[in-house]
RNA sequence: GCCCCCAUCGUCUAGGGGACCAGGACGCAGCCCUUUCAAGGCUAAAACGGGGGUUCGAAUCCCCCUGGGGGCACCA
């Protein structure tokens, strides 16, 4: 494999204009994952240019759910490097550099048209159903006459001189050639009136500084990569290898999650915006396996991967070009995979949070205990207090008609409760191992189904129809409580037994 | 409207001319295990969009159609 013996420099660039998703945590990751592979570097550069769209925060938010994901950079706007400044709104100076020199060898020129004149020129285009692009007013101008203009302060942009004729192919390492004709090639933007360069401009330059080798973007770059080609040439750069990555469609497969419908999904316990995951209660683990999966694949059966396999695994040939569905019961699926493979200090530790913040006071001591019966029932970490939380409580509150045996009257449910505690008072303590046999004793003396019996206790004891197995949790609650438990059960049907009488 | 990309079970995918009456996974259904719920095991249903070629032979190569997606900004 090619890129397993060359150390490849490769970069995940934001803009910092809202919040970090699954489809840039997949691009980040498989870059990651490549730098990784080779020995090579991973950069994380902020594209800044758009003061207009610029999000307070966002580069933060960005930063924090890289590291969350464990996706490491060795060189970016927090730590410096030496292809710095890693942030493009501190590199003004560097694109207009170059932007100067395009123009100087005539591959682009000065245009003075305003937003507005453009804007009529546009819709002249589409109402007479021609594509819209740039009329070239401003590409006919003296060079010399258009720089003095510009030298004396007339607003103006800096455009690409796209050649008008021939053909020009770029290759992308997932689809091979893509050749487009230049005359559908726009005169595009390279640096706005503002002096800033547009993306085309500042990556480009960018990646050519910064000694990327390896570009693996989404998908949204195809219908521009060829001018992205064009410009490294004009410059008589090196191109980089070129990968485009599919994009991300809704759940349904029908277009790309819009805004509403991403906002709208939190509803439903999902996301796709990585600062929500954690408190969904989403291993980070589990995201990577999710989304490594989202576009490529090892081979035609392993689906389990932790970090360290998919470095070791990954790699860009067996990507895959055709958009995919997002699939949140997958995804689930991966956290339960993930919870599993978790130790049980591990998982300790990630689920206490989420027992704390519903209000319960958990001892480290019982969380440890608790942990390992509730490791295979969780799928999600934010299930925990549901399943487990009745074990650090003090007291119950079973529902009485839960607490009514099947197929049995409510004095026979009382019945059979008061003959279960008299067990449980009689046992020497409350172990699995004296506590089960017992009740197992009961269930073959009374001749009643174990779900009966042990129904009974589970709702008693742990206040829900559906826990985690019985007596290992008795065990962990200990015998007074379980006594005191399952007397207040009993005298709750008590209560309920006479209100019946008194109404027959 | 123009340009570009994509196309295997509902979804994620394996498959790169004969090994495919197409394999795995999620989900779904059934069964086993079982004190509940899970987890686990087993079984089932479920796909090569259509049409032309090329070839002895096509899911695999080519063309057209269709469908889907993306883009056409002084956004990235």
């Amino acid at each position: 494999m090619a890129e397993s013996l060359s150390p490849v420099r490769v970069r995940f660039a934001p803009s910092p204009t809202g919040h970090l998703h699954i489809g840039g945590a997949r691009t980040a990751l498989y870059n990651y994952l490549l730098a990784r592979k080779t020995g090579g570097q991973f950069i994380l550069r902020i594209e800044d240019t758009d003061r207009k769209r610029y999000v307070p925060g966002a580069e933060e938010e960005i930063i924090r759910g890289l590291r969350w994901l464990g996706l490491e950079w060795d060189e970016g706007p927090d730590k410096g490097g030496p292809y710095g400044p890693y942030r493009q709104s501190q590199r003004k100076e560097i694109y207009q550099q170059y932007a100067r020199q395009l123009i100087e060898e005539g591959k682009a020129y000065y245009c003075f048209c305003s937003p507005q004149r453009l804007e009529a020129v546009r819709q002249g285009q589409l109402s007479r159903k021609e594509s819209p692009h740039y009329d070239g007013t401003c590409r006919r101008l003296n060079p010399d006459e258009a720089q003095a203009r510009a030298s004396a302060g007339e607003p103006h942009v800096i455009r690409f001189k796209t050649p008008q004729e021939g053909t020009t192919t770029v290759t992308d390492l997932l689809r091979g050639e893509i050749s487009v004709e230049n005359r559908v090639l726009d005169d595009y933007i390279l640096v706005k009136s503002d002096g800033l360069a547009l993306y085309h401009l500042a990556a480009a330059v960018d990646d050519h500084l910064m000694k990327i080798t390896h570009v693996i973007r989404g998908s949204e770059w195809l219908p521009t990569f060829p001018l992205h080609g064009l410009i490294h040439r004009a410059f008589g750069w090196e191109e980089p290898v070129w990968v485009h990555l599919s994009v991300f469609l809704k759940p349904s497969g029908k277009g790309k999650m819009s805004k509403r419908e991403s906002a709208e999904l939190i509803k439903d316990g999902y996301s796709i915006f990585i600062k929500d995951l954690q408190s969904l209660g989403y291993l980070p683990e589990a995201v990577v396996n999710w989304i490594a999966l989202m576009g490529w694949s090892y081979d035609d059966h392993t689906e389990f991967f932790t970090m360290t396999d998919l470095i070791e695994k990954f790699s860009l040939e067996r990507l895959n070009p055709a958009p995919a569905a997002i699939n949140f019961t997958k995804f689930d699926h991966f956290n339960g995979l993930h919870i599993r493979h978790l130790s049980v200090d591990e998982l300790a530790v990630r689920v206490k949070p989420f027992l704390t913040e519903k209000g319960y006071t958990v001892s480290d001591e019982i969380l440890l205990k608790v942990t390992p019966l509730i490791q295979e029932r969780l799928h999600t970490l934010d299930e925990a207090p549901e399943i487990a939380g009745f074990f650090f409580v003090d007291e119950v509150q079973p529902a009485v008609e839960e607490l009514i045996v099947k197929d049995m009257s409510i004095h026979q449910s009382y019945e059979l409760a008061e003959r279960i505690l008299q067990i449980l008072r009689d046992l020497p303590d409350m172990k699995l191992s004296t506590a089960e046999p017992a009740m197992r004793q009961l269930v073959e003396e009374t001749g009643l189904k174990p779900a009966q019996v042990f129904g009974l206790v589970r709702v008693a004891v742990t206040g829900q129809k559906v826990s985690p197995p019985l007596f290992e949790s008795m065990e962990i609650i200990g015998k007074e409580k379980v006594i005191h438990r399952m007397e207040k059960a009993v005298a709750l049907l008590k209560r309920m037994a006479e209100q019946a009488a008194t109404q027959a």
